[in-house]
DNA sequence: GACAAAATTGTAAGCGCTTACACTTTTGGC
DNA sequence: GCCAAAAGTGTAAGCGCTTACAATTTTGTC
């Protein structure tokens, strides 16, 4: 294979006898472009399968055809997920998607957005999944010029696309109350304070208010995200003494541990206690986990989307969109009617 | 905030009293720059907070400061954790991670390797993980002059990390042997066949060998990498009538579907039969599962390393090398002594 | 048809960097 | 000290694209 000449736009103007200057303008598809010139130059492209550069025509002002994702972690299995269902959509677009994993490290968001600046002469764009931003980093956010898209943020300056999350949380409460529990414990977020309260905590309080129960301070107990959080919590809510006949943990992974730390104290579920959470993780499926099913790669796809066409139609400054995605509940084998 | 003016190259020089060209062989560290000027340019250079684009830099033949990473698919355990550990080094390195994934599709996948010549312009080096290589594919990776470093791909021509699969299956087998079982059967990879065996097949085969058993087809079933494809293995086993009492699943997953198949049909674990995966995946702990764990994060860190280190020393043609990371048994409570 | 306005196309000047090559300074052997 | 070789530095020509702005063609109107 003979190791040929890169094909520039200089060889798509010669072949379609036209200027540089109109290929550029051809095949950005921008106006002023006769109709036959534009289709002479397509079909130049085409025969010569061209592919403009990226760095040259980032250099001279144009888009560099990457869009950066930025994720908290990349290893958890809601971000894996978004992540794979936003490069395909990307992807499509013919953008390249650079990945940027926080590593839940403080040291590395600094970082981040510390670059950020720099960051942004090689993207066009950012797709932001769950980071929570404070003020400073918002404003360097914005600062930076980027256009954004976002998953799972409330009340930002640009497109987003989530869940209702209190309302996901007021599912699930439902559900166990519909059982005919009434002492529930709540695995919260850890993020959840007394003067903060996370959606999902005020779903869950919502869901007692309405059924004129009030939220035990005692069945209340933090737990982040992961099997063990959720172990750790719920050992510590048996070992208080407290006796709930049902559990809500905010999300399923804590389920899980709650799970196990129940088996560990010979608590039989759902014989005597009922647990659900939210996500609908993989495992879910697996343990037989009741859970508020959220649709995790439609989420970010559909982010990637928004983004997209705020990149096309750069000029349109349309209003910031939030959309809500369905949350589903899925009944399965850890929810019981009380005895 | 004033939007000031990009800091280029030229500025550095002014700063520094030095040309353009000084000041761009010092920032690259080439050889014949006076210690002298390298520390002016340096001083310069932050002052400044200069940061060169990619772009240009690109353009003008320099690296484009990033590479791919390319997965049969971003959302399982093992990958999200390879790739997020790849992209810790690469970020550290100052390249950007750009992420491919060929999404289990065949389709993705050729289209793929057709696009290769133009990812070629917008990356510095790829990293392959997992990805079986036909001899076409192997041509066009080859012809496309990518620098370029692996996991998990045995005899290749370039730098791969991974783990020596069939002395992991040795490892696992070898345990369920010394409990004292040797009605042993195994949930091999659906790529397995008479003629090709798997390495981890290999390994089952032999321990078995080593303690003057043979494998007895009957016991023999093939397994996706999934949950339900190793139930629906196991269930195939339990329906042949045959009796193991002990099963070697090729990864966890199918170790969990084996798992459920086994509860389904009442048969209890470990009393009546003991089971073992290979990975170590986050849930097998939780579940108690007994396997042989693989560091995954190593081995993307690790590939991810050696492929930098090709890209700075770009010139030695140094030999491929291929690293085995060692594989570790856990013993947990889904393997017993026979009784 | 004539002419101004609108639509289309072309010219040329960069974007910020790398690099071949020319030029200047330093080094070291005698 | 002298001079060639080595080391360091500068000049300038691009890399392939976008985009003012100028030039040209087309369109529409009277």
């Amino acid at each position: 294979m003979v190791r040929t000449h890169r094909v520039t736009i200089q060889d798509v103007a010669v072949l379609s006898g036209l200027s540089i200057c109109t290929v550029s303008r051809a095949l950005r598809k921008l106006p002023n472009v006769s109709d036959k010139a534009q289709a002479r130059v397509a079909e130049a492209a085409s025969k010569l399968g061209y592919k403009a550069s990226a760095a040259a025509s980032r250099l001279a002002g144009g888009s560099t055809g990457s869009v950066a994702i930025v994720a908290p972690t990349a290893t958890s299995w809601f971000f894996s997920q978004a992540v794979e269902a936003a490069e395909e959509v990307l992807g499509d677009s013919g953008y390249d998607t650079v990945l940027i994993s926080l590593r839940n490290k403080a040291s590395v968001r600094k970082q981040f957005f510390a670059d950020l600046e720099n960051l942004a002469q090689r993207v066009d764009g950012l797709l932001l999944l769950n980071v929570d931003l404070d003020p400073g980093e918002m404003e360097a956010l914005e600062a930076c010029g980027l256009a954004t898209a976002s998953v799972g943020m409330g009340n930002v300056p640009w497109d987003n696309v989530g869940i209702d999350d209190e309302h996901a949380a007021w599912q699930a409460t439902q559900h166990l109350l519909g059982l005919g529990h009434w002492d529930l414990a709540v695995l919260s977020s850890n993020e959840h304070s007394v003067v903060t309260e996370t959606p999902r905590f005020r779903g869950f309080r919502r869901a007692l208010d309405e059924h004129h129960l009030t939220v035990h301070p005692d069945l209340v107990v933090a737990a982040g995200p992961g099997i063990d959080d959720g172990r750790r919590a719920m050992i510590e809510l048996i070992t208080r003494g407290v006796k709930p006949t049902a559990v809500f943990a905010h999300c399923d992974e804590a389920a899980f541990g709650a799970l196990t730390a129940l088996r560990e104290y010979g608590l039989s579920v759902p014989k005597n206690v009922s647990v659900i959470g939210i996500d609908d993780h993989p495992m879910s499926w697996f343990l037989g986990l009741s859970t508020v099913a959220q649709p995790v790669a439609d989420q970010g796809a559909f982010a990637a989307n928004l983004l997209c066409e705020r990149l096309l139609n750069n000029e349109s400054p349309h209003q910031p969109s939030n959309h809500l995605l369905d949350t589903k509940l899925i009944e399965r084998k850890t929810t019981r009617h009380k005895r």
